[in-house]
DNA sequence: GACAATTTTTGACGCTTCGTCATATTATTG
DNA sequence: CAATAATATGACGAAGCGTCAAAAATTGTC
């Protein structure tokens, strides 16, 4: 990373170090006061820079903000290419992709509400065309990795092959499922007093038996779905698993 | 409704079509121009009363919004009421409430956004006590309609009786990728560029396969699901699949 | 109908924030 | 070191939210 920047001119170097303090600060700040409390002016004070030096960055809040969602997609991209590239069956990959997901919005639920924010039209009418294609690049890159995944699986013959059987209403169903379920969660509906189980556990058991539907081998009687959930957690994001837990007992 | 007005005070009655009038123009504003150009100001001007008027009628301009969406979820919970009323099996009346649910968000699009605003944290952070507990209750209801209508379908036997299937799981499992669903096909993704068939097909063989997933006769196997899906819309959503087609009529 | 009391409405005002731009500052180069 | 280019600054205008004292309308009383 640092070998691309000592490339460029210093002045450039600057300017891209100076971008990333103003997201990380930016981040900070968002986990910390909330959108509302989020102004430019606090911001400019907080990097010790000027408001003007901010706008040489970013051409609105709005467009800072997405800039900050950008960067969080990318990592959760990082995470499925991990589960991707797992030596495994497609099942076991195409699940691993899911707790990958899961995984994520716990680790990073006010990253994942920002990510909300962005997607929410109040903010997308103020974004710039290039933003907007940066984001939607992103966007691509994600779905065509599942997408890819779950072709493979087709023509290794793990999912039976109907006609109606297509990877990208595959793909839809367990996306809508999971990015559904996760807002649901992160929102403020009270969930519990409504008489529901914990959300991770609801979802993984539902992703389970839509895999089942469509005859993704090997089938859940054939396998101890508990067991796999916690092998693919340990043996793929232990990392990750670890910083949750740890967090938890921050809390608690 | 007239019925009860009727019986109230004149003062109070007034006040009420007052705030009925505004709701109706600040829908109509929003669905015209979009949540960044509502301002109380324009609103104000339109119902041809002060800002100060409105704010006898809402504390903030988030308690306004917050109150348009409740009025969303009632109409919504109306087309459930009548879903769940259907006089067939449990697995179509669950099904007809899956239309019910894409069909609102496919005749209301923008008051189904304008839901996910209120979801929004930087929206709910500014929302009085008494304005989030009354879309709690929305919920709350709305919840309890489905869940009660999956303990039915147990109770019945139409749902294959597992240890790990309770209604809380099933209806979460719906819920979240109907949920999911929709907000994707709202969001600016462009599903189609990334090579998704239409959405509303999608969620409905998706949800049909889940359903088979959890053993809730009669299976897809031995039904027509697309006649199904038809019979259901002309029983039970005549009319509002009408204003649909004609919508859609109108704008090709 | 006149007058007082009460309720409702009004819009000017204070405050906050966004985004701009002329000016000031710093860096670079001959 | 001076001229020039690049960059940073913060005062400023615009716009919106929410308040509140004063004005207008309504109600009740004689």
């Amino acid at each position: 990373m640092s070998a691309q920047l000592d490339n460029l001119p210093r002045k450039q170097r600057e300017f891209q170090q100076r971008e990333q303090l103003i997201l990380d600060t930016a981040q900070h700040m968002l986990h910390q006061h909330g959108y509302a409390q989020l102004t430019m002016e606090r911001i400019a004070e907080a990097v010790e820079y000027s408001k003007g030096t901010i706008y040489n960055h970013f051409s609105s809040k709005e467009d800072l903000v997405c800039s900050l969602c950008c960067r969080c997609v990318s990592s959760l991209i990082e995470l499925f290419r991990r589960a991707y590239d797992y030596p495994g069956t497609t099942r076991q990959r195409f699940s691993a992709i899911g707790i990958a997901y899961l995984l994520y919005h716990q680790l990073n639920p006010l990253d994942a509400q920002n990510i909300q924010i962005v997607k929410t039209n109040a903010v997308r009418e103020k974004l710039s065309a290039e933003k907007l294609q940066e984001m939607n690049a992103l966007e691509h890159e994600i779905t065509q990795l599942c997408i890819k995944l779950v072709n493979e699986a087709i023509a290794a013959g793990d999912v039976s092959d109907e006609e109606n059987h297509t990877a990208d209403m595959i793909v839809f169903g367990f996306w809508s499922m999971l990015y559904g379920g996760m807002l649901l969660a992160q929102s403020d509906i009270p969930l519990e007093d409504l008489g529901f189980s914990p959300i991770i556990m609801m979802l993984w058991n539902n992703s389970q038996r839509l895999m089942d539907a469509y005859g993704w081998a090997p089938l859940c009687k054939d396998t101890d779905t508990d067991a796999l959930f916690t092998k693919l957690c340990s043996a793929l994001f232990a990392e990750e698993v670890c910083r949750l837990t740890q967090g938890e007992n921050h809390h608690g």
